[in-house]
RNA sequence: GGAAAGGUGGCUGAGUCCGGUCUAAGGCGCACGACUGGAAAUCGUGUGACGGCUAACCCCGUCCGAGGGUUCGAAUCCCUCCCUUUCCGCCA
């Protein structure tokens, strides 16, 4: 959510910024309903004052005697005008705060100008794609041909876009997270095993909602949603805190549950696009002016993931077309995937600036003593474990049909002793 | 799921029965000052968040778990919900 003194102050920048986003909106209703609601609450207010300066000195009039009566109907007239006022403002306030929240975040001033993908900046690339001296299968094939991924019996179970993992492959499975986990643990991020579930003004504060609603899987007979990733619960951990230091720095795993309502026959097969995957999260709250350094860092503590996996990505400058409705400024790091002999997403870390903390009212003191003002907060896959899994069956894959499991994998794959 | 007791400022804790100097006591902590060679102790002063109006101060409004209601007036009375603790039930 952006601050509405920002938005009517600097008018010009953020029609700009929405047009580069290819967002609409209505700024002469948006400016109508900030002065209406300002116009109704200083009137509220008067008829406050006035019903406390009352209701003090009632009992002193009492005391001595004197007649109320007619004080007593004008404060009834005054108490019905301040509810119908209230009323009115309160329509205001949710009609604003509705607005305020269908408006994304204004990109940062280095994010490319741009409509889509294709307008996206390659930032560097890392490792070169291996040449095969075979036709290098997709992971999928791969998966099934040795019993380590399961997709016709999850689709027998549960449906499509499950997996089972098994054997090797589910042993896989966890040795990445869990090295993830490890590697992020031990680069200063702090351990979270979050809820995978949340409640309604969680996922409204991150941005989840209202406006994406459709690719949230509900739970039934509560108000609860599963996570799409940890993002969710590690930065709502704060919600209404004044943060006593910073910066925080945490990694968490979680399964992620997403509908991938309009994606339907996007990525059918394998690991890609899945309504259930595990993920390794990294979050960060940081102050206003080390959020942007920090943005770098967190992108390079996913890169070097990738790096001891021996896996060739490449990282992007997404454009401001292409960007999360939230954030500012987005790397995102696509790693090598030889069935799509393209690059494919594994992480996007973005720094959301002040537009979650805003929501959810997460602040610090920048001195001692002073007022407390808006965090940045930021976000990045360090990464999706089930693409990984897929790069490295791909990667890895031998002309018999074998995988080869990488180095820093081996303690992992209780083979530690090879 | 059932029963009971609770939820008050950064923390602790009084006030709730019986509505009105509650403009939330007292204590702890914190900040500043005095004292001191310096410190501890002691003494004094101050001590929240959010919003409105402001150049700023002042001032005003809101906040006693959340949301409604009753009333001229609600921390206090009524209703609904959430959370915590204990006991019971169920259970990995």
């Amino acid at each position: 959510m952006l601050d509405i003194r920002r938005i009517i102050n600097e008018k010009e920048v953020f029609l700009q910024a929405m047009a580069n986003r290819n967002a609409n909106l209505d700024f002469d209703k948006l400016s109508f309903l900030d002065e209406n609601r300002r116009k109704l609450l200083g009137e509220s207010e008067t008829l406050k004052a006035r019903r406390n300066a009352v209701a003090a000195e009632r009992p002193k009039l009492l005391k001595q005697g004197q007649d109320v009566s007619s004080l007593k109907e004008e404060m009834k007239a005054v108490g019905d005008r301040i509810k119908a006022m209230d009323d009115e403002l309160r329509n205001t306030e949710e009609e604003l705060q509705g607005m305020l929240l269908a408006i994304p975040n204004i990109p940062d001033s280095s994010v490319p100008v741009g409509n889509d993908e294709n307008d996206n900046a390659i930032i560097r690339t890392v490792g070169e794609p291996r040449k095969f001296d075979f036709e290098p299968k997709p992971h999928w094939e791969i998966g099934e041909e040795q019993g380590m991924l399961d997709f016709t019996r999850a689709a027998k179970v549960t449906g499509a876009r499950f997996t089972f993992c098994r054997g090797l492959g589910a042993r896989l499975e966890r040795s990445v997270f869990n090295f993830m986990m490890d590697t992020h643990a031990k680069n200063g991020y702090t351990e979270i095993f979050p809820p995978f579930m949340v409640n309604r003004a969680s996922m409204t504060g991150t941005g989840q909602l209202p406006k994406f609603e459709d690719d949230a899987f509900k739970v039934v007979n509560t108000d609860y949603f599963l996570i799409p990733t940890a993002e969710v619960p590690v930065t709502n951990m704060y919600s209404n805190e004044i943060i006593e230091e910073l910066p925080q720095s945490f990694c968490a795993y979680s399964a992620c549950f997403r509908a991938e309502a309009g994606s339907a026959g996007r990525d059918t097969r394998g690991l890609i696009r899945q309504h259930q995957f595990n993920k390794v999260e990294l979050v960060k709250f940081t102050r206003p002016e080390e959020s942007f350094e920090h943005l770098e860092l967190m992108t390079k503590d996913a890169e070097r993931i990738l790096q001891l996996l021996e896996l060739p990505y490449r990282v992007s400058l997404l454009c401001t077309g292409d960007m999360g409705f939230a954030s500012a400024k987005t790397y995102d790091i696509e790693v090598w995937m030889p069935s799509y002999n393209r690059y494919v997403e594994t992480s996007s870390c973005s720094n959301i600036c002040d537009y979650q903390s805003r929501r959810l009212g997460i602040r610090y003191r920048p001195e001692q003593g002073a007022k407390p003002q808006f965090a940045h907060t930021l976000n990045g896959s360090g990464l999706a474990v089930g693409r990984t899994v897929a790069a490295i069956l791909e990667n890895f894959q031998t002309a018999e049909g074998n995988v080869n499991i990488p180095k820093a994998l081996h303690p992992y794959m209780g083979m530690s002793g090879w």
